[in-house]
Formats: structure tokens, sequence, C-alpha cells
RNA sequence: GUGGAUGUAGCUCAGCUGGUUAGAGUACCGGAUUGUGGUUCCGAGGGUCGAGGGUUCGAAUCCCUUCUUCCACCCCA
């Protein structure tokens, strides 16, 4: 340790034990993905800020990593704008690429540009890190993982509920208890008209998400400060009380923006929504939550949040449809809507609730006891019999003490270690003990991979 | 980005209002045990106390700066 190294902030390594883990998730969720006929696609760690700048709110332009251009820059700043520490316009002349901030804007501008090879609608998944300029805290890493789906081309409803069902999958296969809470856009600027704020959406959005966290009062004084009439705040109040379940809440909310155009839509959608929930059973609960207000600028419809029942730490999974992302760079009509699995913090339930099954930690599952140069040459090609089996194995790569082999074994949670000494050859025999239990059973050679599969 | 806490062995932590050579548990390595791990016993190694500067006869301890991690706000996976 005589010089400090380390990553940068907010970034981690992730060592065997960690890379176990993860790709038990990453392979789950994937395996789900591809039932639901999803084909894989990658893109850039970077985009042209162009792409980028814009899609996320002002926050989020905040966020983003930028990318210093290469070469000597610095004739393109002028001595004004170095003078006044204008360095929005600095930025500007020495920076034109930003590290991804999420997948989805990334796919919309793939969507754009390969328009004439896709055929639509377009089912595609996405598992890459996305970079977030954020202060790190627990469960936000300046580094993650995102793993999207996202049907583009297609406006039915029934994307919306095959992406409930990917969620029902996913977290049913990794054993994660949640809950779903789906709301949608369209009720949400519905209640802003419907109050006579429609101009002030985005304020009302922001201000009844929080209605959990800071309360009624806080909400209200919030509402004020940016200038809602007490008449509105008064007509809010229903909704930032409500405590119904979906059916309850259906009926209030009809009873409030049912008059008005689009929350009618936005109501209707989440009735179809809903039938299809109703219909079909789900292992996760579905909550119509009128407090659920996704802040990325460019959802339209429905949105999406998963949270895990017994770990605080965020939503593990968010989305919604997206009607004019891709209208941004230039393809008009192309309605997508997706959700994003957030790999990290899915990770970090699992860890908290000791949901990884024993297998994820096995490095590998026989090992190879190593005698010397005539017990290894029969421990070579039984191990290959066995791979070619499909059975992970180890030869150990030396001749060492056994306690030191068993050792090994342990720490690498190998399940059976195959002994095959002087005798075992002698006898075309083969001990295998199970480390789990401690017993020892001996085999005819041949009789290695039925015993182990 | 704003405000607040934190950092001592690979890991978890003790170390009093500044005072000799900075400790424990655990892990690791060696031995008891050259055909048996996870339990037991013995032994050894490992720290410029996050980094840099300052105050002091003397700093892990006090002050400043910086970095990390964590917490709240903001926002989000």
């Amino acid at each position: 340790m005589a010089q400090q190294v380390s990553t940068p902030k907010g970034t981690r390594d992730f060592g065997p034990a960690e890379m176990n883990r993860r790709n038990y998730i990453f392979n789950t969720i994937k395996d789900v993905f591809h039932n639901y006929g999803f084909s894989q696609i990658e893109t850039p760690a970077m985009e042209s800020l162009s792409t980028l700048l814009g899609k996320y709110g002002a926050e989020g332009d905040k966020l983003l990593f930028k990318i210093l251009n290469s070469g000597n820059f610095t004739d393109k700043i002028s001595k004004e704008s170095l003078d006044a520490q204008n360095y929005i316009e600095i930025t500007n002349n020495i920076s034109e690429k930003g590290l991804r901030y999420d997948l989805t804007v990334p796919f919309a501008r793939f969507v754009v540009q390969h328009r004439n090879d896709i055929v639509f609608p377009f089912k595609r998944y996405q598992i890459q890190p996305v970079w977030r300029a954020d202060k790190p805290q627990k469960g936000r890493y300046r580094e993650f993982y995102q793993c999207d789906v996202d049907i583009i081309g297609s406006k039915s409803l029934f994307n919306e509920y095959e992406l409930i069902q990917i969620i029902d999958d996913v977290f049913a296969r990794l054993g994660i208890s949640v809950t779903l809470k789906l709301n949608n856009r369209k009720i949400l600027s519905g209640i802003a008209e419907a109050i006579g704020e429609a101009d002030k959406f985005v304020a009302i959005t922001v201000a009844i998400d929080k209605i959990d966290k800071i309360g009624l009062e806080k909400v209200e004084e919030e509402l004020r400060a940016n200038g809602l009439s007490d008449n509105a705040i008064a007509k809010l109040r229903p909704i930032l009380t409500n405590k119904g379940n979906t059916e309850e809440t259906f009926k209030l909310i009809e009873s409030i923006i049912g008059n008005t155009e689009t929350g009618k839509a936005g109501i209707e959608e989440m009735n179809v929504i809903f039938g299809y929930i109703r219909e079909h059973k789900l292992g996760i609960n579905v909550e119509l939550d009128l407090s659920l207000a996704r802040g990325l600028n460019y959802y339209t419809g429905a949105i999406f949040e998963v949270k895990a029942n017994d770990v605080e730490i965020g939503s593990i999974c968010g989305g919604g449809r997206y009607d004019n992302l891709t209208g941004i760079f230039g393809l008009k009509d192309v309605s997508g809507v997706g959700v994003s699995f957030g790999a990290d913090r899915i990770y970090d339930v699992m860890t908290q609730l000791e949901l990884f099954p024993k297998q994820t930690d096995e490095y590998s599952t026989a090992l190879f006891v190593n005698f010397g140069q005539n017990e290894e040459k029969a421990c070579i090609e039984i191990a290959g019999k066995l791979r070619k089996e499909g059975i992970s194995c180890v030869v150990f790569p030396e001749k060492s003490k056994l306690d030191k082999q068993f050792k090994f074994a342990n720490s690498q949670n190998i399940p059976y270690v195959i002994i095959i000494g002087e005798s075992e050859i002698a006898n075309g025999t083969a001990t295998i003990k199970n480390m789990a239990t401690g017993k020892q059973t001996t085999v005819s050679q041949n009789e290695i991979v039925n015993f182990i599969k």
C-alpha cells in the first residue's frame, strides 16, 4: 500500500465474487427478455452532446459527464468568455461528446439512424452502463448498469402489459418481493388542467411526487410558492390525500378529470392496462398511484416504477411510454414504451436480503486433487469428459499438501472434490467428497458424471 | 450542486482531555497433520493511523486543505 490508488468517486471494481452474483442477475434478466422475443443491441458509451442535452430536463443536463475535445482547444475560447467565466459558452466550445445518461435516448437515436433496417414493432433490449455526475450515496452510483427493454413502433397498450409481465417474471425469478406502481402522464396533465393550472404541470407533478416524503402541508407550501392559487390547491387536495386502492383511485380521478380530454384519455389507457392485469393472474402487486411522477421529461403516457417491498433503496426499475422521442431526431409518429431494470440496486437488494442462490458463489463444480504427474494425467482425461458434459471442473495445478488443496476447494465453494490417487488408478475408481456433508463415496471413473449431475 | 458526518492491519473495530515501541477479533501464511477442508491448538508476518500542510518539546488525537465513503436536500436505477 505504498501508493494510494482508487477508482474515481462513485465508481467501483467488481471482483470475482461480485461478478458471479452480478452475472446471475444479468443472465436472469436476459433470459426473461429472450423469452419474450427481444433482441439485443449495444450503443457507444459516448454520444454527441446534441443528442443528449435537453432530454432529461435542466437537472439531467447538469448530471451529464462531458468529454473534453482532443487537441488544443484553447484557440476556440474567446478571451471575453474566459474573462467573464462564462462556463456554458466555454463548455460548448471545448466539449462535443458526453457519456450516456440512460439507454433510452441513445436507443431513440439508434432507431432514427437505422430506421431503414428496422422492422417495426422493434423489440430490443440493451444491458450497458450509464453515467451520471450525481453525488454518490448508497444505491446511487456514478456508473451503473441499466437493463432496458423497449418496444418501439407500436402504440398498442398490449406492450405496456407485456412489460408488466416481464417485470413480474424477472422479480419472481430473482425472488424479490416488489410492488409495481403505475400512473399516466395524461392523467397528471389532466389534473393540472382540471384545477386550472395547466401551465404549472411540472411543478404540480414534482410536488405530488413528494407527498409521501414531506407530507401534505409542505407540498401545499411548495405549490403556493410555485404560484398555484388556493382554489387550485383545494381542488388538488383529494388527490394528494388519496389513500384508496386502485379501484377507489380510479373513481376519484374519474370524478375530477373525467371531463378533460387528456385526462379522459389517460384514464382509458389505464383501464385497458388494468383490464389485462385483471384478466391474467400476476404474481406481483400492481397499483395505480397518482403520486408517481417520473422525472424524465420524455414520458407521455403510462409510467412505471418498481419498489422492493423489504428494502429501502428507491426504485429498482422504472420506465414509461414516450411518443415523441424519435421525433426530436427527425422521425415522427414512432411511439415506444420501455422499462429499465437497475442491476446495481437489484444487487444491493439481493445482497441485503441474502437472495442469491448458493450455486452463484460456486466458482466451479468439482476439484481434482493433484497427487503428482501420474495421477494428474488421469485427472486431465476425466476432467475433459466432465467438461464435455457441461460440468465445470478444475484440476489443481500442482502437487501439494491435501490440506491446501481442500482449503482451496473450500474457499472457491466448490461442492465436490474428486480424489484420484494411486489406489484409485489401480482400481479404475475415484473417491468423491461432498464438501457440504463431508461424505465420501467411491465410484468407478465412468460414473463420476452421473454422480455429480 | 448545497449542508452534515466519516476514514486506524486485507475485513470489522478499540485506542481517555495530545505523552514511550498503536491494539483486539477475524482473514492470510507456517506448524501440530506429506490421503482430507469447514471445528481445535501453537507461531509468524502485516500499519509513514486516507493524503498533504500547520501548531507543539511531542500528533492517530488539535487546526487548515484535499480525497473517499456515508447521510439529508435535489434528483434518480
